[in-house]
DNA sequence: TCAATAGCTGTCGAATTAGTCAACTTTTCA
DNA sequence: TGAAAAGTTGACTAATTCGACAGCTATTGA
């Protein structure tokens, strides 16, 4: 009956691993939609089908809660971030990065949504990540934008701004869903839709900083 | 004893006017931070200075403050929509738009917020604006860009993720100076600030659209 | 098999919430 | 001036809300 204990995977907190991926789940789609003061425990519980009481089982107030779920949100983050290498070809660089934002928004528009929320705040529960991990990030990309005007590789414009657009442009996809779905009359914004979308930021981005693309290569 | 009649100004609803649009000042702020749910009244009144009592004498209920305070951001924002009109020069038309969205962003943060608040919450109280005025403008502004693609005067992008991409970055100032405050390493957003991230945006859109300057006018 | 541990939940209390109301003061205007 | 209208507000109610906790069941490992 012991149902096979083969790879490990049996200890104490198998169930925990479950039972709190469920209601992280359920809170970031309440927390997204109402923030989280407007957000309730009763309704996360129904969302989650549990009794309320269990999630306090879990994670100890509101506030707790909020934190875990903001915490995978960003680990989310920082993994996208990160694409954003420091190759030394910029067109390759930014439209892969573009790539990658936006199918986060795609992937993941309630982490979108929540993060968008947060900040708009404020940014109450986030300035300990805005001063260490994201300041830090921020500051080395700067840099290597900074290197490609120095070569020559693009137009004298302030790194920052140009992040900034692509961060806006392709989270608009995501937070701003209602407005875009009327505007170019879809029930649903499909995968080709954010494709067409990111080829024309990528488009965009690319000639508007006077970023060439660069002639060798396959196809 | 009567102060002066002189000029009008002195019918019943003077006070109203004036208690109205206190009140609604202090629920924008306290709605834009918090939202619909997470927003109280009693909040709101304490904003206000005035009693809560109060709030609910010129408010019927919640749901209508809120009503009421959306609608006043949606007449500002009709405004700024109108001032991208259909010259013919694009150049200097799109160049107009960016420049009034940035300000509106500077002048009127707390109505930006707001709005995307409402937005990424799936917008419950916008769809009736969205399926009229919102609709119909977007239809007419696109055809203008497509007759400007026909003309050779822009490249062929899809027009409406040029105009999202005009929205979402002169509203990302407001809605998201949290993580750029930080990013850029100031205190407050100045009008130069303002004016730097419009000069950038602006050169990115129109060269990313391959939209030439004008060669005639004065300086 | 059988304790010990982990997981679960119905019920309750204190605090906060939206909204009401009757009594009050100020403003208006004839 | 004085009465009607407009504006104001403290005190209240009913409904929600977070969170606590005691007692329950399921899982685990020896």
């Amino acid at each position: 009956m012991t149902a096979n204990p083969v790879r490990g995977r049996y200890k104490p907190g198998r169930i925990r691993e479950q039972s709190r991926e469920l209601i992280l789940q359920a809170a970031e789609a309440e927390f997204a939609c109402h923030g989280f003061r407007g957000s309730t425990m009763q309704r996360i519980a129904e969302a989650a089908q549990v009794p309320k009481a269990n999630i306090h089982y879990y994670f100890t107030n509101k506030l707790a809660l909020y934190g875990a779920v903001l915490e995978n949100t960003l680990n989310l983050w920082d993994t996208v971030f990160n694409e954003l290498s420091s190759e030394d070809e910029p067109a390759y660089v930014l439209s892969r990065y573009i790539d990658a934002k936006m199918n986060f928004s795609r992937t993941h528009p309630t982490a979108s949504r929540l993060f968008a929320k947060e900040m708009i705040s404020g940014a109450p529960h986030l300035s300990a990540y805005l001063q260490q991990d994201y300041r830090v990030w921020f500051k080395q990309r700067m840099q290597v934008f900074e290197s490609w005007i120095a070569d020559g590789k693009m137009d004298a414009i302030e790194p920052a701004h140009v992040i900034f657009m692509i961060w806006s442009s392709t989270q608009y996809y995501a937070d701003f869903e209602p407005q875009i779905l009327i505007a170019i009359e879809t029930p649903k914004l499909t995968t080709q839709a954010y494709q067409a979308a990111a080829d024309s930021i990528k488009h965009i981005i690319l000639k508007g900083c006077g970023i060439k693309i660069p002639p060798p290569s396959s196809s």
